[in-house]
DNA sequence: CTGGTCTCCTGATCGC
DNA sequence: TGCGATCAGGAGACCA
């Protein structure tokens, strides 16, 4: 906050989505389909603004600035924004593919922000002002951290979809991925294929408040570190030690001893207690007796 | 409209 | 030691 963006490094065009680009600039339709990107601007990513706030919803961060211009990143599931120290530059890695470089007020040097990312599932947009930002995350559901019962009940309701798909569903609730899926599932007792609909409000109730206790977990032991992921400042996360259901298929549940079961729901894999979680458990009684 | 499937990408790991 | 096959997954595109 208050730094100045001093100039921007883009190493990869295609990780970076403008205003224009093609479809939303997301994955494959990022500068291919021989529709060309159109140029980008130093202002596009900041460049001479200074950085007013930062603000986030569910996966998605956004930087700032005071002209009313922004960057949105978003990690997908190998990115890293980190931050370094002045005088240390970037390592000249295949894998980073922006770097900003900060002053602070008086105009002296004040680090580097680098966005890198092995898979490139993640990316950066540029965004001309805040309505832009608002558009977009009007699609994005509550946030997991604060989710609320009755906000989680109005993203199930009526729908047919495991609810394990649903809550992979970011218009449903922001910030949840599949690690915190099962975790939050396992904790309030619910098989991951059970009809959202089904669920009766107690269920809910207990899978909001589970959602939002795997997060605040997650992020108070520095996240999940399965292969790499570090933070900001380079530090690897402890959770995946917590993890009670996650990359645990075939082991023993801790609740009850029994062995873990693997199976597949939206096209990712699951892990859910057969005993724990019962497939009908949590769910709203028939109408009629 | 809803929900399911395909696809993008690279690094780690495994079997031979 | 080397190498190909397999797996992992966020979310947009696409389709029934």
């Amino acid at each position: 906050m208050g730094r100045v963006v001093a100039s921007v490094g883009v190493r990869r065009r295609d990780v970076v989505v403008v205003p224009g680009d093609p479809a939303g600039g997301f994955s494959r339709a990022r500068g291919k389909g021989g529709v060309t990107p159109r140029r980008l601007r130093r202002a596009d990513l900041l460049v001479g603004d200074r950085v007013a706030r930062t603000a986030r919803r569910g996966k998605q961060l956004a930087v700032i600035g005071e002209s009313g211009r922004m960057v949105l990143v978003h990690l997908g599931m190998t990115g890293q924004l980190s931050y370094l120290a002045p005088g240390s530059r970037p390592a000249g890695d295949a894998h980073v593919h922006v770097v900003w470089t900060l002053k602070d007020s008086r105009g002296e040097e004040a680090g580097r922000l680098v966005f890198r990312d092995p898979r490139r599932f993640g990316g950066v947009w540029a965004l001309p002002d805040l309505a832009a930002l608002e558009r977009r995350w009007a699609a994005l559901g509550p946030d997991g951290l604060t989710l609320t019962g009755s906000e989680l009940a109005r993203g199930l309701a009526g729908t047919r979809r495991a609810v394990k798909a649903a809550l992979l569903d970011q218009g449903v609730v922001a910030g949840v991925g599949n690690i915190y899926a099962d975790e939050a599932l396992f904790l309030a007792g619910i098989h991951p294929l059970t009809p959202g609909a089904d669920l009766d409000g107690a269920a809910v109730e207990r899978l909001a408040g589970a959602i939002r206790r795997v997060l605040r977990e997650g992020i108070e032991a520095g996240g999940s570190t399965l292969r790499d992921y570090v933070d900001g400042l380079g530090r690897a996360g402890t959770y995946q030690t917590a993890h009670r259901v996650y990359g645990r298929g075939g082991e023993a549940c801790v609740a009850c001893g029994g062995v873990l079961e693997s199976l597949w729901v939206g096209q990712r894999t699951t892990v859910a207690c057969p005993t724990c979680q019962p497939r009908g458990g949590g769910r709203r009684r028939s109408a009629g007796r």
